[in-house]
DNA sequence: GATCAAGGAATTTTCGAAAATTTTATAAAT
DNA sequence: ATTTATAAAATTTTCGAAAATTCCTTGATC
């Protein structure tokens, strides 16, 4: 008898649907930078007890989206301009890094990966469309898959777990101070042009021009989130 | 009044000290991989409770020191040679670039950090001698602190932490395929002359040459480590 | 008015037991 | 003999309450 069933999703715990929930919030700005996150609202939150709200906290607080304050409980990791720009500056070198790796090591397999993951990103409402919060979240999901599928091909998965969450921390820098348009900075049609560029490049195996591109498409983003932060601090300042 | 009191030590909850004390038994070996972690095993170990236990679980699993496998509890993370490839290749370029910019951005008192870790070093035993548990554990600290001292005038706290993360999974896998000497694979003089080099080329601020000796220094490890991986290989199928 | 102490409320952390799930053992059936 | 089903045991996960800690208010003192 063939045995090729489905791969059987593993029953997830409680405390990691709780994870997923909060990281997401914290990502999207809906749990704000320096809240407190105290056990009441999460249990209300999440629907959850403390034991599995506690084991999301210390997972988060692993990854720095949260910080544990000795026995004063929990809350969302400030965000500041120099934590800000050391993330972008080593997510470019790491992100360099791994394009050039997964152009070197990429299979078919891979280049196919990135042009689902590109179909699926154009199958969503362009930026800068007002979205709601789930298609939103869709979309972010679809453009994170979308550049994550470029670097997929570089077999190493630490240098791959680091992107992902140097990434996912500037995805909330973003999503904070420009929360305008969804995913970028720019016209719709000039970014989904960008990321065409992006496959083609990529499955053409042309890694300087790879890093040029993604380095003119972060660019861009970094620019108006830095001249944000003056108005973040002030916004921040006034409560 | 002058204020200058010491930094006040917050108060550790339960679930930290657990974390500390489990990570540094998986960094030594003293649970090994693959090993389940039954909380029966952890609430006698640690004497502690359930609740701190998971924490710290859920902590060393974002870190993956340890592996969550659905509702079927944790074990410490395995070991593999493809693993080990990776870490060290990444870590190799992380810990090139951290030091060429602490190379740029050290002041007088990253230096003087380097002195005084370098000198703690060379207080403990040399490596190649018998070693209780405990100064064992003791060099290990001086040996990370004196290494990690030479990249934190980097002044990126991700970047930082990246390396920390990395050679701690990579301290692993050396005590656990090295377990004779406990830092090293060579001559315990030798060694201590590669450490006073590097703090030498760093305060002279020669970023080539510290690169050169830190590339050669890990270099004689990673090639003992990488021989001995038939031999753990077969003697965890022999269990 | 400012500082300090004490008491009480709010909150975090931890424990111990209940609930849910997985694993193991046993027996029946093909 | 191998599988299948069932029950018991072991284990993980979660809940709810107790213990510990921090925070805030109030009032006394200088």
């Amino acid at each position: 008898m063939s045995d090729d069933r489905l791969p059987e999703p593993r029953p997830t715990t409680q405390a990691v649907a709780v994870y997923d929930l909060m990281r997401r919030d914290i990502r999207s700005g809906a749990l704000a930078p320096g809240m407190a996150l105290r056990t009441e609202l999460l249990k209300t939150r999440y629907g959850s007890g403390v034991s599995p709200t506690r084991e999301a906290l210390a997972r988060l607080a692993a990854e720095h989206f949260v910080t544990a304050e000795g026995k004063k409980g929990f809350r969302v990791a400030l965000i500041s301009i120099e934590d800000f720009k050391e993330l972008v500056s080593i997510r470019r070198e790491l992100e360099a890094r791994a394009l050039q790796l997964s152009i070197t090591n990429g299979n078919d397999d891979w280049e196919a990966q990135i042009v689902a993951a590109f179909h699926r990103l154009t199958k969503t409402s362009p930026p800068g469309h007002i979205l709601n919060p789930v298609e939103e979240e869709e979309r972010e999901r679809r453009h994170r898959d979308f550049h994550m599928a470029l670097l997929s091909g570089c077999k190493s998965r630490w240098l791959l777990r680091f992107c992902e969450q140097l990434t996912a921390h500037l995805e909330r820098y973003r999503r904070i101070l420009n929360p305008q348009s969804a995913i970028s900075t720019g016209d719709g049609e000039e970014i989904e042009g960008e990321h065409r560029s992006l496959m083609t490049v990529m499955i053409n195996r042309d890694a300087d021009e790879a890093i040029n591109l993604i380095e003119r498409h972060r660019n861009r983003t970094y620019n108006v989130i830095l001249g944000r932060f003056d108005a973040y601090a002030s916004s921040v300042a006034a409560e």
